[in-house]
DNA sequence: CACAAGCAGTTGTGATTGCAACTAATAAGT
DNA sequence: ACTTATTAGTTGCAATCACAACTGCTTGTG
């Protein structure tokens, strides 16, 4: 059925973003308290060390496209991570403005035990959603961040 | 299949949690952008009033409770709408502890030009998707929501 | 009624964030 | 080659946040 009313009704209850809102919000809550107890990290350490782990040699700066985090809190993650030994730099031979990330092995280590803990939570594999769900989910997740990376900046 | 490696793998472009993450902050600094350019609120402020539209009367804690918000935020962004004469507080004549909220007329006005602006702006219905699509990524979410809210506590 | 326990809302504070200005290195244009 | 534009990364700072302590009201128990 079509709207109705001449103006757009905002029904929280029903609008995904909303939804998509308060669910990151959950869901960070709960990994901040995994990573904090777990290492000492705070989320956005994590999600630096999370998104080298994932794909070593990545530069600040992939972190940064890849990652919902400004360049500035990458830095400051990158920087801290290097001093706690979790991370080295290795600076690009080709490209003098830029450094590779790698995991030193302690750094591995906390790695591996907080995606365990997180897997255990149910933060990464979603036990409460059966496989096909979760596939159609992830499909629609992206087309969303797609959808709305495209739509950055229309200038409204 | 299934997972052939002993230690669960964090593949960040697999990870729901992740993407959800992701969305969740491109939406949030979208929001802002636009809410920011129409009223000058922030974030918190505009979801206070948002939530305030959505159901007039609610009280700070109902707010706290279908809102990521901490509720130190839902009271300073209370006391700070009410000081712009965008809502107004309505003791309640049986609790003395809590008040009801309503949005005055300039807070109407500019909760309804927000909401138009979200609209055109494709972050309250969604044109990326289909309405099937749509359905389905609402009552995935809302599962989410609730298995993450359930699981809050679990003592890991 | 008195007392304990719980809930609504406020406020203080250190930590974290987002933005923008800045440096340094590379790429592009002429 | 030289000048300009872009990109990587760092840093300063004001705004925002999360958490916890606190006040005051209410509910439950005896």
């Amino acid at each position: 059925m079509t709207q109705i009313l001449s103006s757009p009704i905002l029904r929280l209850d029903q609008s995904w973003a909303y939804k998509v809102t308060v669910l990151a919000d959950l869901l960070a809550r709960r990994v901040t308290a995994i990573v904090q107890e777990a290492s000492g990290l705070n989320l956005s350490q994590w999600r630096v060390l999370a998104a080298i782990g994932d794909q070593p040699g990545r530069t600040a700066s992939e972190v940064v496209k890849i990652t919902p985090m400004d360049k500035g809190i990458v830095s400051r993650g990158v920087t801290s991570l290097a001093q706690k030994e979790l991370i080295t730099r290795r600076a690009s031979e080709t490209d003098g403005r830029l450094s590779h990330l790698y995991l030193t092995e302690t750094g591995e280590a906390i790695y591996q035990a907080i995606v365990e803990k997180l897997h255990r939570a149910g933060l990464i594999d979603v036990g409460l959603l059966t496989e096909g769900e979760t596939e159609s989910l992830l499909e629609l997740l992206q087309q969303a961040i797609q959808a709305s990376r495209e739509r950055d900046e229309p200038r409204l």
